[in-house]
RNA sequence: GCGGUCUUAGCUCAGUUGGUUAGAGCGUCACGUUGACAUCGUGAAGGCCAGUGGUUCGAGUCCACUAGACCGCACCA
């Protein structure tokens, strides 16, 4: 090998370079259509404004696992990549910018200045996210890249908003709907996020009519709206209210007065058991109010102030208004009491106050028809999830589906294209002409857009149909990408987005398209601190992936996430709160470090003996040794579980199991007996012979890890084979299972060799021997036992650092000085003098009480009849074995305690 | 209130349809550097599998309940 060895791997000299060259070498990409076998992924389209999270790290490394996996399957293995242009959070961005540095509002630019500015900000500062991912390796087709709010996206979200208000799927409505003060817009139901809250209760004077004492005592968390009341309503069997339903009574600061009215919604044992009605601010009051013709009388405004119908509150914010108002109402004497109350108040998720129930004119996608084909693919499997029990909550979901809010009032996203006629129709139209036609207006006839925008996964419901062309141009429905990677293979994201993102996808696919969108969906874990809390900004819990990728290289970044999340499980990663680096990095970084180890020596080894980049010949299976035949047993049988584990979506079983091929069978066990094999053997030819067989396996197991930690791979492919620049491991196909190859009976010849020479280094240890000490030892065993551990008796002389160990008879007396131990049906021996028996003794008796034991429970399964009869053939077999086996190695120890006595 | 998940070594977690003597990494202890790797090697210590009951010949694994941690959804002012 020409190239030099470091002592330590250091990914940051690699892994950009090689990632431009799989790009210039163009091997992420891949054509419109293919007769060859295919597999496709789509991105979840991170915010254009987002930056790379360890949430992004986990899930995209999954993706790539995947993609690069089925490339080296010899598929076109297509992912799609995008961004989403995030309504809200971008908005919010560029208005705190344009506030910050200029002082002005959105309304001061107008709409069109501000969506200029706006993207502007994309141009220059979004989509850095896009760039992040790069430096973890993905190998998405980046042509295919989408930006949700392209044109060729724009048309086909505009062409299906008018096709869903065709068929009646999309309505306009006044609903009480969750308004965000500081948005000034609409959000969906999924939008909010409910937290406990310590609050108070007051329970108020609604005094009757007339001049009176008389009062009703109303209870109610949010004072501020009683200028919205229109009713106080008791429940109709309220024995202690009754006879005051139909009369009046005053409402608390003002002169109105309202009615009192039954219905049993109220609960008669909750607070006074009056409720006060306010159908503007409150869902279930809303209700109440349809159910008897009440008015609908609002009192907060849509930037959270009092309005007039609150008299001299007028303009305060809410909450001030509030405090105010709870002062009045005490100085009036209007305030019966005050108690803490714990409640739950909805949150807007995005900009973080609580928000208002509001009313007001919205548009609505019809969920019912949506959902039923929907949740039905899932039940039928045709849609699988991992971890399955994600379908019970998609399903708790779909069948208590409500309505989705689609219009939200903000300028930046997908304008709704409803143009309004002067008499108050309106349609659903690709443009004024297009609206003039349908609604049978003259050319010249005035029409105004709706001015709202619709909610951001209104376009993220379309996603695989937009990344593949559908609609591109507003008619084109068939293109050979859908038809190509339609239905996609794999979804990987989190399960915090099923609703928002996954479950809409699959009705949007199926309705518009009839197909099912992907096959699996893979929910990832979500990514904890220590304390178990969610990594997120605002706590500072979590680290900066970037820097653990300049750290640790952004391989062990990618294998250590993978290695630490199971299925479905929450993963938590310690974070150092002051450097902010995650220490558990070291995990990937030092396995990296094994690898490249591993491959420095087999370079040492191959320029030794003279061996190129040529792996032929390799050696006939006659010239192989049991270390080799081993070795090669512990491949196919990894190339196997790999098959089976990733199959299965078993990420991080994929992963120890190339970990314990790597670093314990070839490490520990096969290149230690390689560095024997090499100095036993005379021939030169044979020793290039092992050293070409022992690359075949390394690089072969390479391939394998491939997909998992493509740079160092790489790198160490091309190191090795010295192979031509233009070729990769990253579409090199991966080696195949040969079941020929798996010989049990070699592994178990190995799993005896390898517990000799365990069993001899733990003699050592307890006679305290230096390492470099080289005790007398030997074997007692016969049969093949003893003719495998003579054969091999070298290589265990080396291994466990003893002197070459001689075979006994089984009849033989233990040596005398000798320590002993138990290896399958032998045993071995160290002599070591005298002065370590009292260490011996107590080892012994320490094992034959373990030893005692089990036997007892062995032998008491098979005394029971119940056991006999009806266990499985196979276990009553091996049962009966293990008594043997106990039973010979009990005799062996209580053999050489009493030899122990002897010697005393 | 409805639905879901979790509780295994000091820590973080594996443990597939019930069936060998419950595993790994980190940490701890002891020993070890004249060449693949101290980002390493060898050996050791460390577990009533949250608790209780049940099903079974057999339970970490299945069922029920209890306790604790958590996640959805729906919510009474």
């Amino acid at each position: 090998m020409q190239r030099q060895f470091d002592r330590h791997y250091n990914p940051s000299a690699i892994e950009r370079p090689w990632y431009e060259h799989w790009l210039e070498l163009d091997l992420f990409s891949c054509p419109d259509s293919t007769d060859q076998p295919r597999y496709s992924i789509l991105m979840p389209p991170p915010n254009v404004t987002g930056v790379l999270t360890m949430g992004h790290v986990l899930n995209n490394t999954i993706q790539d696992l995947y993609i690069r996996y089925h490339r080296k399957l010899g598929k076109v293995a297509c992912w799609f990549p995008g961004l989403d242009h995030a309504g809200i959070a971008t908005q919010s961005k560029v208005e705190a910018e344009l506030l910050r540095t200029e002082g002005k509002t959105r309304w001061d630019l107008g709409r069109e200045e501000f969506l200029r500015r706006v993207w502007q900000w994309k141009e220059q500062y979004g989509g850095i996210i896009l760039e992040q991912l790069r430096s973890l390796g993905v190998s998405c087709d980046w042509k295919r890249t989408l930006f949700t709010m392209d044109e060729s996206a724009s048309n086909a979200v505009r062409e299906v908003f008018i096709r869903l208000f065709d068929a009646g799927l999309i309505y306009r409505g006044k609903r009480i709907i969750n308004w965000s003060p500081v948005l000034q817009s609409a959000l969906s139901d999924e939008e909010v996020v409910y937290r406990q809250v310590e609050d108070t209760l007051y329970t108020l004077k609604y005094q009757l009519e007339g001049d009176g004492d008389e009062f009703v005592a109303v209870a109610t968390v949010r004072p501020e709206t009683i200028f919205g009341d229109v009713a106080v309503a008791v429940h109709p069997e309220d024995e202690r209210y009754r006879h005051l339903i139909g009369k009046k009574v005053r409402v608390p600061l003002t002169d109105r007065l309202v009615p009192i009215i039954a219905d049993s919604y109220v609960d008669p044992t909750f607070g006074t058991g009056c409720l006060k009605i306010t159908p503007a601010h409150d869902p279930n009051d809303f209700e109440i109010g349809v159910r008897h013709s009440l008015p609908v009388l609002a009192s907060i405004n849509a930037d959270g102030r009092l309005n007039h119908v609150a008299g001299p509150y007028e303009g305060m914010e809410r909450f001030a208004a509030r405090t105010q108002i709870v002062a009045d109402l005490r100085a009036a004497g209007l305030l019966v009491n005050e108690q803490p109350y714990v409640h739950n108040v909805g949150f807007s998720e995005r900009s973080g106050e609580p928000v208002e129930p509001f009313y007001s004119d919205q548009w609505f996608v019809r969920m019912q028809p949506l959902a039923e084909p929907a949740l039905q693919v899932v039940l039928d499997g045709t849609i699988r999830f991992f971890p399955e029990h994600w379908t019970k909550t998609y399903e708790h979901w779909m069948r208590n589906i409500r309505d989705w809010c689609i219009s939200r009032q903000l300028w930046w996203g997908h304008r709704i294209p409803v143009y309004y006629a002067a008499d108050g129709r309106y349609t659903a139209a690709r443009s004024a002409e297009h609206a003039r036609e349908k609604l049978g207006l003259s050319p010249t006839a005035e029409l105004r857009q709706d001015e709202d925008s619709l909610d951001t996964w209104f376009s993220s419901w379309l996603w695989m149909l937009t990344t593949m062309r559908w609609l591109h141009d507003g008619k084109t429905e068939d293109t050979p990408i859908l038809r190509t990677y339609l239905p996609t293979d794999l979804l990987v994201t989190g399960p915090d987005i099923i609703f928002f993102w996954v479950a809409r996808m699959i009705m949007a696919s199926l309705y518009f398209r009839g197909v099912v969108p992907f096959r699996d969906v893979y929910f990832t874990s979500i990514i904890r601190d220590d304390k178990g809390r969610k990594m997120s900004k605002s706590l500072g819990n979590s680290p900066d992936p970037l820097k653990l990728i300049a750290t640790y290289g952004a391989d062990a970044v990618r294998y250590t996430v993978l290695y630490l999340a199971p299925v479905g499980q929450d993963v938590r990663i310690t974070v150092d709160p002051v450097t902010q680096d995650a220490p558990q990095m070291e995990l990937g970084r030092n396995f990296a470090n094994k690898l490249w180890n591993a491959a420095r020596f087999l370079a040492l080894k191959a320029d030794e003996v003279g061996v190129g980049a040529d792996r032929t010949p390799q050696p006939t299976d006659d010239e192989l040794g049991l270390p080799e035949r081993w070795i090669r047993s512990r491949l196919h049988a990894t190339i196997r579980l790999v098959d089976e584990h990733l199959e299965r979506y078993r990420i991080n079983d994929y992963v120890r199991t190339l970990y314990d091929f790597f670093w314990h069978d070839y490490c520990d066990w096969y290149i230690e007996l390689l560095k024997i094999r090499l100095q036993q053997l005379e021939s030169l030819q044979q020793r290039q012979g092992l050293v070409r067989f022992s690359l075949q396996v390394f690089e072969d197991a390479l391939g394998l890890l491939h997909p998992l930690m493509p740079f160092i791979t790489e790198e160490l492919w091309h190191r090795l084979g010295l192979r031509e620049p233009d070729r990769s491991l990253c579409t090199e196909l991966l080696p195949k299972h040969n079941p020929h190859f798996e010989l049990p009976h070699v592994e178990q010849q190995m799993a005896l060799l390898m517990n000799a020479i365990e069993q001899f280094r733990m003699l050592k240890a307890t006679a305290n021997l230096k390492p470099t000490d080289l005790p007398p030892a030997s074997f007692r065993a016969d049969g093949s036992t003893a003719e495998m551990l003579r054969a091999n008796a070298p290589l265990i002389a080396a291994l466990a650092r003893i002197e070459l160990p001689t075979l006994v008879d089984t009849n033989a007396q233990k040596p005398r000085g000798a320590l002993s131990a138990i290896v399958g049906d032998a045993e071995v021996f160290i002599v070591v003098g005298d002065h370590v028996l009292q260490r011996e003794r107590e080892r012994l008796l320490a094992e034959r009480a373990r030893l005692e034991h089990l036997l007892a429970q062995t032998r008491a399964r098979l005394a029971n009849e119940q056991f006999l009869q009806r266990a499985k053939p196979d276990v009553v077999e091996n049962e009966r074995a293990k008594e043997a086996t106990f039973a010979e190695a009990l005799e062996k120890i209580n053999a050489s305690l009493h030899h122990l006595m002897e010697q005393q």
